[in-house]
DNA sequence: AATGTATAGTTTATATGTATACTATATACA
DNA sequence: TGTATATAGTATACATATAAACTATACATT
């Protein structure tokens, strides 16, 4: 259903360029939904579940500093810390010491938070397949390569 | 580029699926940032412009309820409150009552709104042309027609 | 070795989002 | 008429995002 159409609008967009613009900023906002939803039983948010696969695939043993995480999230390296600060409350991830830089926190996984994830993450990627299926494979890399054209021109 | 070489990922992503939908994800966060960036001289930020636009295309000269924006913005009505307190304080916006049902405020763009957006519309939209130029009509109306698959199946 | 510069993380103020509970008002219906 | 139900907006607590200013640390260069 267009985008018009699911917000009821009763004026049409003037330009088709917003009008493509809004469809991608409005499916990520459903996405964005749909992942908190599907998280909340397991008391975490969709912020914290991709901090942590990133600590499992791109950190591996090692942990990650937060000034990393910042940068793999596109976010601000200020918003790592009160994240990192609600998931050491919480008991997921540990801030520990770089040897060599003193300046650093490398973050790792706890137990706990690895354990959680190994508990979360098949359902989790299920969920996202489910909602990509439509999709073919083909669809999905044109779908890749078309967002990719957007953002080389922002 | 790749979404895995933009954010110098040191380990490929585990499903196709997750890929596409994270490419979604992080191009809304791109659109956004360049979006913020942009109106930031104009001391406006995206919400609010986009609040503005709603007001002057789907509310005309009748204003919209708190509710009814909230629908459009897929945002909580919670949300609005607030915004439209900061959007007044500035003097963009004003709450009018419904004579008919007092539950209802009813939200009107102010002379000085009026003519902030009458400035800052061209130029925006002028920049979501650029942005989206890269892809052609029938390219863009493809990506919508994805999207909204993409969405129904949420 | 001293100094200037860059980087990592934190703090603060602020914007935007949620869920939940609350008040006020409207409406449907016994 | 009275009561149950629904809806609009607000208040509160909290999560996540930014920018800017701050501290601590590392490094490069004279």
């Amino acid at each position: 259903m267009s985008l018009e159409h699911e917000l009821q609008l009763n004026a049409p967009f003037q330009m088709k360029s917003h009008e493509a613009l809004l469809n991608v900023y409005f499916t990520a906002t459903c996405i964005k939904k749909r992942g908190i939803e599907f998280l909340r039983p397991y008391g975490l948010t969709d912020v914290q579940l991709n901090l942590m696969m990133l600590l499992k695939y791109q950190g591996r043993n090692e942990g990650l500093s937060q000034a990393r995480l910042s940068e793999m999230m596109l976010v601000n390296r200020a918003n790592v810390t009160s994240l990192i600060d609600r998931m050491e409350t919480a008991g997921f991830v540990v801030r520990t010491a770089e040897a060599n830089d003193r300046r650093y926190n490398i973050i790792k996984l706890t137990g706990k938070g690895a354990k959680l994830l190994d508990k979360v993450e098949p359902a989790y990627r299920d969920e996202i397949d489910r909602i990509m299926s439509p999709l073919s494979d083909s669809e999905q890399t044109k779908l890749m390569k078309m967002l990719e054209t957007i953002r080389a021109n922002i």
